[in-house]
DNA sequence: ACTACTCCCTGCCAGC
DNA sequence: TGCTGGCAGGGAGTAG
């Protein structure tokens, strides 16, 4: 499901539930994620403040009193919902919980974080692909998952510059080079066709075409940049999108996938003004690409 | 060192 | 109606 504006939506939404709270107890249902959570990994919670919330690229990093920090990934399905209310609102819990997930599938509610103040934050996930993970917060900067990240893309390290270099000389296409994590990290399938179609760029056009030789920017280098920076704070404010089921954590849909351009807008209108195209799908590395073969160049 | 492909898992939908 | 194949927002592991 989500990509960088989508967990972002989430930390947001999880950030007043659980900052400057403690973990009373946590409820492990089904471990078996994308990785099995160690047998300790309830007790290692139980009785943790929260200290804060941040991200890197689409992965969720809690950060606790006791030293470690709790690195959280969504997968292609994984939502977090939260309930801020006392046990004798059960009727009330199931209620928002059957909202969050119109209607169906509470079986994949994997885990429930029992908060201090008597919130819960319930893990749902029906692919399992997402993960949990604790590690000491002094050794994160050798954890694997994050190791080889490439920039944030809102960040001031993410520029032209920086983008050209790490497309240069890739054999690869512009569509593929923007989903490698290592490139930029946080883009996933909808924004990356999204911002290419924003910087009317061809998702198949060879990636070391952005830069020059000897790695310098050129202007579609800057126009990408531009595009992914404006996709990912307007895709931001709109609480992201909602194809199937994500949700932000009050159960409410983002609404991002109104703006969509291309996405999922195959045979439909191009959305660039003045252009008379139809988009169009194709598969690039086993996976759906849409854009527009007018005004994508 | 690169790049492309397979696989993990469940749900949903179009087409027979 | 019920089955089947294909597809889905990610990414680790592996085979070239």
């Amino acid at each position: 499901m989500p990509e960088l504006p989508e967990v972002e939506t989430v930390r947001r939404g999880l950030q007043p539930a659980m900052e400057g709270q403690r973990f009373l107890e946590v409820e492990v249902r089904r471990g078996d994620l994308r990785w099995p959570l160690p047998k300790d990994f309830a007790r290692r919670l139980a009785g943790a403040t929260v200290t804060g919330i941040g991200r890197r690229a689409k992965y969720l990093l809690v950060d606790l009193s006791t030293g470690d920090v709790l690195i959280m990934h969504l997968g292609m399905s994984g939502s977090f919902h939260v309930f801020q209310g006392n046990d004798k609102q059960l009727g009330r819990y199931r209620h928002a919980r059957e909202k969050h997930m119109a209607g169906k599938h509470l079986a994949h509610d994997h885990v429930v974080f029992h908060m201090s103040s008597g919130t819960r934050v319930t893990f749902n996930d029906p692919r399992r692909f997402g993960s949990m993970k604790l590690v000491a917060r002094e050794r994160l900067d050798d954890e694997p998952l994050l190791q080889g990240l490439g920039p944030e893309p809102l960040g001031n390290a993410f520029d032209a510059a920086m983008l050209a270099q790490a497309c240069k000389g890739k054999k690869t296409s512009l569509k593929a080079a923007l989903l490698d994590q290592r490139v930029v990290a946080g883009l996933g399938n909808i924004y990356v066709c999204e911002a290419l179609h924003r910087a009317r760029l061809s998702p198949k056009r060879l990636a070391a075409t952005i830069a020059g030789r000897n790695g310098a920017p050129n202007e579609r280098a800057e126009r990408l940049v531009e595009a992914i920076k404006a996709v990912l704070n307007a895709a931001i404010k709109d609480g992201g999108s909602s194809l199937r089921d994500h949700r932000l954590t009050d159960g409410d849909l983002g609404m991002f996938q109104h703006s969509f351009r291309v996405y999922d807008r195959e045979g439909e209108k191009c959305r660039t003004s003045g252009c008379t195209g139809t988009v169009k799908r194709i598969v690039q590395n086993g996976r759906s690409t849409f854009y527009c073969p007018v005004c994508q160049k």
